[in-house]
DNA sequence: AAGTTAATGCACTTAAGTTGCATAAATTTC
DNA sequence: GAAATTTATGCAACTTAAGTGCATTAACTT
């Protein structure tokens, strides 16, 4: 736990009890998570400080939101970063259609992508849909 | 005129007088469009015909819904199928981050990603976000 | 401890998407 | 071509996620 604390000071977030709960929260899953997902996860919840929460995290640079496509934000625990240089966003996301669950394969980069003249890229998403492992072995 | 009631008729989309004037609407376009765009577009307008029609387009693979990570929906013309495979969805999309505007880039597949074990691939999306060409000129 | 700043809780708002149902239009059957 | 049937349209209402305003509470600073 104070670990943890740790983590949020390093990124200038004032660790109060919400937010070293719902930080472990997230880091005992392996799948991103909705805004809905926390709320439920959580005996004290309140909508508005989960969500201001989350946002905090995600400016702060300690979560990266996710768009799969499904319509509804999710988030997930950004990687501790090694060295400076911000190349978090840049790994692809796997949608199971199945399971609706949704996960960082971080160490799939997005391949490089040359674009017509005058275009200047500056972000990517990829998300790939389909039957994710588990759901395939059972 | 008559050349549209064909390209419905094709896709057994029953030519009303608001599914030509959509369809043209989306033809003379070059960037996807919301919903909203659509109602602004018509002097006659109804949100639900509209909403209804755009997804009678989608499902009779007219146009296809691109999720750009605004938030909101955008549509576009599917191009007139060569073959009779859908590779359709594979193409990518880019994003300007400066004038909102989205377009397909249909020439521009997306490149083959090889997943771990386990996990099967039946859709992708990938968005660039950035300056469009048109935003760089000027 | 007092003062200051930031976080939380609650109510309320916005916006996109979606559905139910009655009416109108188009298509089919006779 | 009229009646019957199917499909499309218009209007209202609902759902869900996201976001804001403001008073209260907690945390941090001096
Ligand atoms: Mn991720
Ligand atoms: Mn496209
Ligand atoms: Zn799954
Ligand atoms: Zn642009």
């Amino acid at each position: 736990m104070d670990e943890i604390e740790k983590v949020l000071k390093t990124h200038e977030v004032r660790p109060t009890a919400i937010r070293l709960l719902m930080y472990k929260f997230l880091k005992e899953r392996n799948s991103a998570v909705t805004l809905n997902d926390i709320e439920s996860g959580f005996d004290k919840s309140e909508r508005t400080t989960l969500y201001r929460t989350i946002k905090t995290f995600e400016k702060n640079g300690l979560v990266h939101q996710i768009d799969d496509g499904t319509g509804v934000a999710k988030y997930a625990l950004d990687e501790p970063e090694v060295g400076i240089g911000n190349s978090q966003d840049l790994h692809l996301h796997f949608h199971c259609t199945n399971c609706n669950e949704t996960i960082c394969l971080t160490d799939h980069k997005i391949p490089h992508i040359s674009l017509p003249k005058g275009f200047v890229t500056q972000d990517m998403n990829l998300v790939l849909k389909g039957i994710c492992d588990k759901c395939n072995e059972s």
